[in-house]
RNA sequence: GCUGCCGUAGCUCAGUGGUAGAGCACCUCCUUGGUAAGGAGGAGGUCACGGGUUCAAGUCCCGUCGGCAGCUCCA
């Protein structure tokens, strides 16, 4: 064994430095200047303090003030302070951990009583106090003896258990104190004291449980957040507020685009404005997949279990499944649709000239999921996958793989995304099929990404049971992630439908089967579509694309005569018939976020003309009725979504 | 599913053991008003559901259903 370590630093160098080196003397070998300036560092992608010992080679990033990993470093201090201060109101309280995330920090209390509003009040109050004392964070290095003793001490049983662990991987213990208020075991690293944390806010309280283990010892999570600055914290709340207004589990319902009830958890109901959404969405996605070549499908909702038992779905998904029972057969609800499409594709004898052959289907699927965890449109327990099934020969993989990559792009721009994110998931612990194939499937998504020239990042272990897959995630005004469009390759359907196709050599061959999906689900989709646009779809979408607005009852047909003429030429249209004031009729179309709120009164009724009042725009007076006509159809033809004004 | 919180009119909410409330929306009437809420009146309730405590329950207790947040981030 080397005595010598291989460290590389972000820039890609390499340093050589002792084993049993710490951070520190990396730092310090980097340069003094740095060592003097730092506060932390990541060893390995995890944050840690600049005593951490280097057993081995790795990668570092060391922490200065500057650095972004800098918020994980206040945030954990802030964890602290909180933790500090629970203890000082409920001296019983044990701890449990209490790490940064990326809003913010946490910690998990066992505690007799869930905490109350007040008491978070009373936490955060304490806080602030103890912020204002300053105490410094001073570390402490202790052997498993001295530690166990400290920590029985504290009375922290659960941090005593996995200290042992610690000590066993060979971690060195220590422990951080802020003069006699508080001490912790941790990793660290840590901001000077309780007075570096500018900015820091109690967010919320929720259960939890320690490691996760929902058979475990509960416990009280307290979530907060913590910043740089009161400005960025501020900034921070009113992002938050703003994801709460444009959420579409609200603004659905108010859009009158759908509902969810009682007598059907999980199920949305669709109503008129919302299937305006899903037709034009859906007509869409079926022009590009004429343009590419593929056959649309529809198969069964309701098939026998046989049908799923060969499919592996039930050894695998069962779970996930519903099952109904008849004539003394069970049968499933499909969860997926690609067992229908194998049906479809084994019914009839295939050359090598048939493939690749893509089978589309918008197929409606239910899979059962916990009560906990379903989220309106997002995370629903029936939904409609954009989905499709391409059968082809190995050699034909990557460019298909590279045609469903650039579909998605093409679908996504035309949605107003520009911003795509992609992750392989590589083979999960459940799963089928021998690992030469898996190496294989592996190995050709890899090859299609590179091909394709996109930095991708990897989600290792998180693929389907029956095959790696690339996930497609795309940004929203709001900056939030969407898990949207699904690529995955499958070795183990054609295998187990034992699908096959006549090659150039007279022989029978095994294609293979790509999965995907470009929106992923319509439900799921329209959801992000809501809440990216806070409700103000682009006009091509708007379930409503003008409305007029008659000033008095008198321009009523005059109303109606233009209505009538913006339908003929392939608009939706509305007219605002009721008694109410003007000003009362453009507060409500603005309401419901009619892209153009046009008013007509006696002159408009004269000069065939409407007064334009676009939805993010100033009124712009009157316009021909013809010339408005043309800028809607042309908006709509055009499928555009810059602001209307 | 688990933990916590919540469930009162279509919506937003008040009502802390003693006659079911407000604003908005809805309907009718008056008003026909030129750019973000005109006025008056009316209708609308099994207080989620089931059980219990009590002279009396929207209110207290238990259960069920549904909703929200969290349950992955590992000193």
């Amino acid at each position: 064994m080397s005595a010598v370590a291989r460290v590389t630093l972000p820039d890609g160098k390499v340093l050589e430095v002792p084993k049993n080196s710490t951070c520190a003397d990396v730092a310090m070998q980097i340069g003094p200047g740095l060592a003097r300036a730092a506060v932390g560092c990541v060893w390995n992608g995890e944050l840690t303090s600049m005593e951490q010992r280097i057993h081995g080679d790795g990668r570092i990033a060391i922490i200065t003030k500057k650095s972004e990993d800098y918020l994980r470093v206040v945030r954990h201090s802030a964890a602290h302070l909180l933790a500090a201060a629970v203890r000082e109101l409920f001296p019983k309280a044990q701890l449990g951990f209490g790490p940064p995330t990326d809003e913010g920090f946490y910690y998990d209390f066992v505690v007799e009583e869930p905490f109350t509003p007040d008491d978070l009040a009373a936490i955060e109050k304490r806080m602030r106090e103890l912020a204002k004392k300053g105490l410094p964070f001073e570390r402490q290095e202790m052997d498993a003896a001295d530690a166990t003793a400290e920590l029985k001490r504290l009375g922290y049983d659960l941090k005593a258990e996995y200290m042992a662990e610690l000590v066993q991987a060979g971690e060195v213990i220590s422990f951080y104190k802020n003069g006699d208020v508080f001490s912790d075991m941790c990793r660290g690293p840590h901001v000077k004291g309780f007075g570096s944390i500018p900015a820091f806010k109690i967010m919320s309280a929720s259960g939890a449980y320690w490691r996760g283990d929902a058979t475990g010892i509960p416990m009280q999570r307290i979530h907060g957040t913590a910043f740089f600055s009161q400005e960025e914290l501020d900034l921070h709340l009113e992002r938050i507020e703003e994801a709460k207004k444009r959420d579409h589990r609200k603004l659905g319902p108010a859009l009158d685009l759908f509902s969810f009830h009682d007598v059907a958890p999980g199920f949305p109901f669709w109503h008129k404005g919302g299937m305006i959404v899903w037709r034009e969405i859906e007509n869409f996605v079926r022009g590009e997949l004429e343009q590419r070549g593929y056959q649309e499908i529809r198969t069964p909702l309701v098939m026998t279990d046989e049908l799923w038992r060969k499919s592996g779905h039930y050894d695998n998904y069962r779970e996930n499944m519903y099952f109904v029972e008849k004539d003394d057969r069970s049968f499933a609800v499909k969860p997926m649709n690609c067992p229908g499409a194998c049906i479809i594709y084994g019914s009839e004898l295939h050359s090598y000239r048939d493939l690749p052959l893509r089978l589309g289907e918008f197929g409606f699927v239910h899979r059962y999921e916990l009560s906990g965890v379903l989220h309106g449109l997002f995370r629903a327990r029936g939904f409609t996958q954009d989905d499709a099934h391409v059968y082809c020969t190995p050699e034909q993989i990557e460019a298909e793989v590279l045609d469903c990559l650039d579909m998605l792009n093409v679908v996504y721009k035309a949605f107003g995304f520009s911003e795509i994110k992609q992750f392989l998931s590589t083979r999960p612990e459940k799963r089928m099929g021998e690992e030469a194939l898996w190496d294989r499937a592996e190995a050709a998504l890899t090859g299609a990404l590179r091909a394709a020239d996109i930095d991708y990042g990897l989600n290792a272990g998180d693929g389907a049971f029956y095959g790696p897959k690339i996930d497609n995630y795309l940004t929203d005004s709001l900056g939030r992630m969407w898990q949207c469009g699904t690529i995955q390759l499958d070795f183990q359907m054609p295998e187990r439908f034992d699908l096959t196709y006549v090659g150039q050599d007279g022989n029978r061959h095994r294609p293979v089967m790509i999965h995907r999906a470009i929106l992923g689900s319509m439900e799921r989709f329209i959801g992000v579509l809501v809440e990216n646009t806070a409700g103000k779809l682009p006009v091509w979408l708007a379930p409503v694309q003008a409305i007029l607005l008659p000033i008095t009852d008198k321009q009523i047909p005059y109303a109606e005569t233009v209505a009538k003429r913006m339908t003929e030429a392939g608009l939706r249209v509305e007219v605002d018939r009721r008694g109410d004031k003007i000003g009362a009729k453009i507060r409500d179309a603005h309401g419901r976020k009619i892209p153009y709120q046009l008013v007509v009164g006696a002159k408009e009724a004269e000069a065939d003309t409407v007064s334009v009042r676009p939805r993010d725009g100033e009124d712009r007076g009157a316009q021909p009725v013809g010339q408005v006509t043309e800028e809607i159809v042309e908006r709509y033809a055009q499928k555009a979504h810059s602001p209307i004004q």
